[in-house]
DNA sequence: TATTAATTAATTGCACACAATTAAAACTTA
DNA sequence: TAAGTTTTAATTGTGTGCAATTAATTAATA
């Protein structure tokens, strides 16, 4: 395979394979994006029950994780922090809000902003989130090596990709 | 499991810890699981320009690798491979089936099963779509052995999350 | 064989993601 | 300062994902 993928990448590119030739580079097991597609969503998915006991969703996890940190955000940090839109933000704060866990509102020196703050509850969902980061570590039984090296180029691939 | 080598180890020097942050498993920055879902989803953007061409949508650009290479499977089978579920699948290749890309039916001899199979209009994106992983490799500009170490590692992952 | 269990898709309902557009506020600059 | 530009969220519309349920078919077994 390995072979394959060279030859294929040093090939010439004015020279492209006849469509109906095999083409190694085609196939699902060959391709990086899949297990990285598929991977994230079942670890994700393997979070569910722990974020169930507390009522959350993966991402809705996220956003605590952040605001734990640092106490208040705009929707425009959270953004930049966890690469995600005002399209998907807005409605999941809002969800958030209905449930008392932090609070939505313009910032004062500049109206554009809106300021997401944690409330009482959302902040008494930190210790029982405590446990999360351990369980699942222990669900994974991933070397410590593995698990480090595997997030380092998960993170040099995340800065290629921006 | 060992907890003080983890919080040793996965603790980010480079970001000192707010003293009001008692866990530094908390941290978004020492999860695995965000810059797994974030390099996913940007990956994912990275394809649209490519797909968007030829109308496709990233998980029926997945479909599509499979039947390309087995002309015709059953929803369980594309659900095994995939690691998706009817829920998921049926609408989507619901729809790929009005752009006639493929064909819906019930096996004759087990009408339980639905075999999806490629059609004219599926098999003549398989040209066009030859190109889309030497593209990727080309914007990624990632050294070879970085990615077969990653997709490797990811998927000693999915193995451990299935 | 009749009943029960298991398998397979489809359906329903909810929560993301994200492109594209809109609207309000703040900034720039002529 | 007036006009145009930029910034920031919200909105709209489409397409996943997925848990839970339903319905139809097949397999198992008493």
């Amino acid at each position: 395979m390995q072979l394959i993928y060279v030859l294929l990448t040093m090939a010439d590119s004015s020279h492209p394979l006849p469509s109906d030739t095999p083409n190694p580079l085609l196939r699902l097991e060959n391709q990086l994006c899949f297990p990285l597609y598929a991977a994230s969503r079942m670890l994700t998915k393997a979070y569910q029950p722990l974020l169930l006991e507390l009522g959350l969703t993966y991402p809705q996890y996220l956003v605590l994780l952040l605001l734990w940190e640092h106490q208040e955000l705009t929707v425009k940090e959270l953004g930049e922090h966890l690469l995600l839109d005002s399209g998907t933000l807005t409605p999941l704060l809002k969800r958030m809000e209905q449930r008392q866990w932090l609070r939505r509102r313009r910032a004062p020196h500049d109206e554009r902003s809106v300021i997401i703050s944690l409330e009482p509850a959302g902040e008494a969902l930190r210790g029982p989130a405590c446990r999360i980061p351990e369980q699942l570590l222990d669900r994974l039984g991933m070397p410590e090596a593995e698990f480090i090296a595997l997030r380092t180029q998960l993170n040099h691939l995340l800065t290629r990709l921006q």
